[in-house]
DNA sequence: GTCTATATACGGATAGAC
DNA sequence: GTCTATCCGTATATAGAC
C-alpha cells in the first residue's frame, strides 16, 4: 500500500464521521439539513486549524473564523454553542478518524518485523493525511479542559504502547536485541511526532513521507538488530 | 561533568544575563536600581513562565500575571511596555543564555565519537536547566512577531548544523556509517526535543537525564555504527 | 517604585429581522 | 438558515495618588 492509496481510504471514512459528530450533537445544532450541516462542519472545522495553526486557538477570534470560513457569527453559533465546544467537537471527530483508522488498519502482519514496519508506516501516513489536524492537538492539548487533556494524554499513551508491545514481541521472539522497551517506544514516538511538528522543514527539502518512513526503519533496524 | 555541576554554571551566567537585558531595555524600564530590577524581572519571567506552560501567553491575562509575579498591574508596566515586549524580552534573554553556554563548553573533545558526545549531553543539560523556557520556546514559536520567529528558526536550525557537522567528519574519518548525515541531525534533534516536551512522562518515570543522555547516545552508535 | 482605579477596546455570545 | 447589530464581560494599558 502506497501513500496515495492510504489517503483515499482515509478521505472516505472522513463523510461517515461528519454523520457521527451530527447525531452526537443532536441539541446543539439547530440546522436540520445534513448536506448543508456536512458542507458548513467541514468549512469550520477547516478554517479553525488553518487560522488556529497560524496564531494558536485562543488567538482565534470568532470574527476572523467568520471571515475565514465565510460564515457570520450568527451562522457560526448554529453548529455550536460555544468556543469551547467547538474545540471539543474538532477534537472528538478527528480524534475518531485517526484511532478507528489505525484500528482498522492494524497489522494483519505476520512477523514482528513486518508488525513493526505496519505501525510505523501507518502511524506516518496518518499524521500525513491529517497533519494540520496532529500539529493542532499537540499544539493545543494543554488549552483545552481536563476531560479532553486526558483523553489526549490517554491516546498518546496508547500508541506508545502499541510499540512497545511490539518490540517485546520481537525480543521474546529472539528476533531484536534486547533494549528497554518502553524507552524504545517512546523515542520512536519522539520521532515520528517530528514529521507533522517540523512538517515545514521536510517539504522543503522534498523529503516524501515514504523516504521518512523508510528512514526511521532503518534506524530501529540498526537499534534492534534485525 | 555531571548534571549537578553543569547546572551550577548556568545558574551562575544567568545573573550576568540580567544586567545586559536590562541594558538592552534603558529606555522601557522606568525602574533605576539594578538589585530591584534583576529580583523583579526573575519574579515576572519566572510566573511567566509558569502560568503560559500551563495555559498557554495568549491565556494568560496580566491579572494572572500580577497574582503570580506579587507585582502590581501598574508595576509590570515599568518593566515593559507591552505583552508582546515582555514576550521578546524573555525570549532573547534565554535564548541568549542557551546559545552562549552551548557555545563555550563546545567540546573541546578530540575524537569524533566524543564531540558527538558532548553535544547530546550538553544540549540535554540545557534544556533539563531550563525546561520551562525549551517547552515554553517551543510552545509559543508561532505566536511571536516575524523577527522573533525567525531568530527561533535560525537557532533550531544552527543545532541541526552542529549535530550535521559532527556526523559529516565521522564519516569522512571513516568512523561513522554512511547515513543521510542531515536527516540522521534531524532525528537526534526530534530524540532531544522529547525530553523536554514530554517531561511530565520522563519523570513519572523516574528517568533522569543522564539515563536517558546514555540512551539516547546507544540509539546513535547502533545507527552510525561506533 | 509601587499601588489603585479607570479609560478604552476587543472578544464571545445572542436577539431579532429577513 | 443566515445575517446584522448589539450586549456585556474581560483584557490591556495608563493616570495619578502615595
Amino acid at each position: 500500500m502506497t501513500y496515495a492509496e492510504f489517503n483515499k481510504i482515509v478521505t472516505i471514512s472522513k463523510k461517515d464521521i461528519y454523520q457521527e459528530t451530527i447525531a452526537e450533537n443532536r441539541e446543539t445544532m439547530r440546522v436540520k439539513k445534513e448536506k448543508t450541516v456536512v458542507k458548513n462542519l467541514e468549512k469550520i472545522f477547516g478554517a479553525v486549524l488553518k487560522i488556529s495553526n497560524r496564531k494558536g486557538f485562543k488567538a482565534m477570534s470568532m470574527r476572523d473564523l467568520s471571515r475565514e470560513s465565510g460564515l457570520s457569527m450568527g451562522a457560526l453559533y448554529t453548529y455550536f454553542s460555544s468556543k469551547d465546544e467547538l474545540l471539543e467537537m474538532l477534537q472528538n471527530q478527528q480524534r475518531a478518524i485517526s484511532e478507528r483508522t489505525l484500528r482498522e488498519r492494524v497489522a494483519d502482519a505476520q512477523t514482528v518485523q513486518a508488525k513493526l514496519k505496519a505501525a510505523v508506516f501507518t502511524h506516518l501516513y496518518l499524521s500525513e493525511a491529517m497533519q494540520p489536524w496532529y500539529y493542532f492537538s499537540f499544539m493545543e492539548a494543554k488549552n483545552l479542559n481536563k476531560v479532553e487533556r486526558d483523553k489526549a494524554v490517554r491516546s498518546d499513551l496508547h500508541l506508545e504502547s502499541v510499540f512497545e508491545g511490539i518490540i517485546q514481541l520481537g525480543q521474546e521472539e529472539g528476533i531484536f536485541r534486547k533494549r528497554d522497551s518502553q524507552l524504545t517506544a517512546s523515542i520512536i514516538q519522539a520521532m515520528l511526532q517530528d514529521w507533522y511538528l517540523k512538517r515545514y522543514k521536510y517539504a522543503k527539502r522534498n523529503i516524501s513521507v515514504d523516504q521518512y518512513a523508510e528512514f526511521t526503519l532503518e534506524f530501529l533496524k540498526a537499534f534492534l538488530g534485525f
